[in-house]
DNA sequence: CGCTAACCGGACTCGGGGGTCCGGTTCGCT
DNA sequence: AGCGAACCGGACCCCCGAGTCCGGTTAGCG
């Protein structure tokens, strides 16, 4: 019975200490994607967790599942930040300020990035990926039928302008907010109608 | 004596199947890193060229030199484009078809943008990067003057730009030129004054 | 408290890419 | 043609990260 609901689901019961294991490999997973983008090595996470590399992947069963778990919760911080900004009087404004929010987090933050670009592929993960998707085109669409962003831009060019960029500046080491603010209004003035 | 001088410097001379062996490593190594980008591997050079490993390393001290020998091929390319912009009447058209020029090309060679990326140091590859980046600027500011461009628009912006997106392009195959061209307006847009 | 199933982590294998070595071959000068 | 130096390339080494195994340990129920 005890199918209490976890954050993610949970068929059988484990150990308490398992449990609390899994918890603090997932968070320094975050911590270290966060850091180093997520072509970080299991081992650095494993250390980081003060915990042995086959406990990591007692929990899940490739990098790519741990991957996708940290990816999951950065999309799903997108999603709800794009979902809020549909509800904004001004839909220019509104989309302005979510790529800036975004740009923003990013520079501390490189699983953000990593987790619109990691070419994976797992049920949980595509989905997340749907749904955000979804909430950028209709932020981009409620923008572009105000009048203020040219015709053909999708959120597929939001994800190209924003990944590509942050794989640069994460391969310059480039930490100062002021910079990727920058480039959020970089990304916008592109797709801004001309 | 025999200081004939080649397109690199070459002290000793060499027989004449060297030669030609580093003049196919070379053209083999650019058809690779133009499909697969600058990460591609030695082996698979080494196979297209019809030559050993050894081989590749005979001419090249390591993958660091082959990749530079390629990329100054390209970064000298951007430079005369640029330059030749500068004769351009109109600055601010110069600078969109200079532009639209280097993203048509990297729609079917990789290393155009690879050249720009990489993070290499090596004497020869420093020198050619900077000549390509002072031309470069030279390009923004005749545009900026003209008051095309936003003011803080610089040279490292287009490097950031244009290998960000070519870096997730090449990752999703993307040869179409129609689309290379669009990305290239966008960076375009992204850099002009409001 | 005691026992068993579940869990832990150090040590291991496996695969792939960069870089090197040596026995056989070829150039090119005489 | 003959010969030595230079060159060729298949086989090898090394490193590094993903993923696995087993002997020791611990949770937690009866």
């Amino acid at each position: 019975m005890a199918l209490a609901a976890e954050t993610t689901t949970q068929t059988r019961p484990q150990r308490a200490d398992a449990r609390r294991n899994r918890e603090r490999v997932i968070r320094a997973a975050a911590a270290v994607f966060a850091d180093k983008g997520m072509e970080a090595g299991i081992p650095e996470i494993a250390e980081r967790a003060g915990v042995g590399k086959a406990t990591v992947y007692r929990s899940f069963p490739s990098k790519e599942h741990l991957v996708a778990a940290v990816a999951t919760e950065r999309l799903d911080w997108i999603t709800t930040l794009a979902t809020q900004g549909l509800t904004d009087d001004d839909p220019a404004a509104a989309f302005e300020r979510v790529i800036l929010a975004i740009a923003e987090r990013q520079a501390s933050d490189c699983a953000v990035a990593g987790s619109m670009a990691a070419d994976i592929h797992l049920p949980e993960l595509d989905a997340a990926r749907a749904t955000t998707h979804a909430a950028l085109d209709a932020l981009l669409d409620r923008a572009r039928d105000a009048g203020a962003l040219r015709d053909d831009a999708t959120a597929v060019d939001l994800r190209v302008l924003f990944t590509g960029i942050a794989h640069v500046l994460r391969e310059s080491h480039e930490h100062d907010p002021a910079v990727w603010s920058r480039y959020g209004e970089l990304i916008v003035d592109a797709l801004r109608v001309r």
